[in-house]
DNA sequence: TGCCGTGAAATTGCATGCAATCGGATCGGC
DNA sequence: GCCGATCCGATTGCATGCAATTTCACGGCA
């Protein structure tokens, strides 16, 4: 029964928040540069200060937000060579993730790894929201193939923060990725071609990170933001 | 007025008992798997739960801790597949820097790595943790060159936890890098051969990650050993 | 007008308190 | 003697309260 490892832990209100605010930022739902006031997102979540403040604690250490000691919590605003800083890192760290991938190839992971730009191609626009997360989905789905869950972490980290620096300096839509590129990748890979699919993977990115150009457009007031992430995250 | 700048952020109690531990499990003054409660940890640093309870929450986000809810939290404990895992990423992202730093070689930073090799081999034996500490240093240094601070940030993370794996798997004195592969390694970033440097990084870690074999030893009770961290994060 | 104290409101930092949950000891049944 | 149910102490999850700090508006003064 490889079914349930270990998945279904007691989940704490703590965790529970932070993982809907990563959400919220990382679909841009919360522009970079904002205040988050603990009151509120206590009170938008249901909650007291007390989970507020330690998610927004955890969520600066994975560098989604900045606390600054007595004036409060804001959401990412890194500049512009930050984001490079970004980029370069998640380049690297997809080269790992493909290599890797390409050496333990398997016919069970080729097939999945099929299916997966399949779907893509199906569900790639639907809305705005979705898009944005598809766009990561893929990479995420990779770095998971790779059995390496340190990579995973780390890969899920900076396409996050990618996304959101795309946000602020790409124009709209920059955040999507080409399916087409995907399919090459995927091909690539299941040849068990590492070097070729890393230099793929590399074009790729870059062709992403090209976009980046300009792009702005303020969100609505947090409360209602947070609202509909509230109601996700209810607890059963 | 005085010179004193506002560049030093006022420290949060919070932020002093986060660093506080992590060097401690770092330092491997605290064992994998030990128990952390709540309680034992504010009064070694003279807090309330509320502060130990928000660093043990970033540890774990860190990777440092496991958080099991309603259970406690316990120093990271990995498994020997996990450790490797570990290397493997810190492989990739210590390449990133030699190449990194490689590229953008100036005489500035040539004499910057200069004298840090230099240093390393006159402090080289002193205290057992302080040679723990050096072990890491030059890599942390060297990711701190390439002015890149999310790397950084990366770097240091993988540096912390496979010095955790060396203390688990490793025999004593595992965790030590030898200085003359540094010296070699600075040789070729000196010279700007990013591929050459590269390389050396990757036997390397290698040779260290080699030495991993058996090893175990508990250490005494966390409330002395904490102690001894409490004092140096006092509050000026 | 512009600048700089001054004070009040807002917000954070932290401690304490209480209910919920877990682990282990105890005890009874087989 | 071994195993499972039951209770109790220990510890966590979370909310609330209070002091400290920051922010911001106001008003005096040049």
């Amino acid at each position: 029964m490889p079914a349930t490892r270990k998945a279904l832990r007691p989940r704490t209100r703590t965790e529970k928040v932070h993982a809907a605010l990563r959400r919220a930022i990382l679909e841009q739902r919360l522009d970079p540069g904002v205040r988050l006031p603990e009151d509120m997102i206590g009170e938008s979540f249901g909650t007291s200060r007390t989970i507020a403040r330690e998610a927004l604690g955890r969520l600066a250490v994975e560098g989604l937000v900045e606390l600054i000691p007595n004036r409060g919590a804001f959401v990412a605003n890194p500049s512009l060579d930050e984001g490079r800083e970004i980029f370069v890192v998640r380049k690297g760290l997809e080269r790992m993730v493909v290599l890797q991938l390409a050496a333990r190839m398997t016919p069970e992971i080729a097939r999945t790894l099929q299916s997966l730009v399949e779907n893509e191609a199906i569900l790639a626009s639907r809305s705005e929201a979705e898009a944005i997360r598809l766009a990561g989905e893929f990479h995420l789905r990779l770095a998971a193939l790779t059995g390496n869950s340190l990579l995973l972490r780390y890969v899920t980290e900076v396409v996050s923060r990618c996304s959101l620096v795309l946000a602020m300096y790409g124009r709209p839509h920059s955040a999507d990725c080409a399916v087409n590129e995907h399919l090459l990748l995927v091909a690539a890979l299941t040849a068990g071609d590492g070097d070729r699919a890393a230099g793929l993977m590399d074009e790729h990115l870059d062709s992403v990170a090209g976009r980046a150009l300009i792009g702005q457009r303020p969100n609505g007031d947090i409360q209602s933001v947070l609202a509909s992430f509230a109601n996700r995250s209810d607890l059963a």
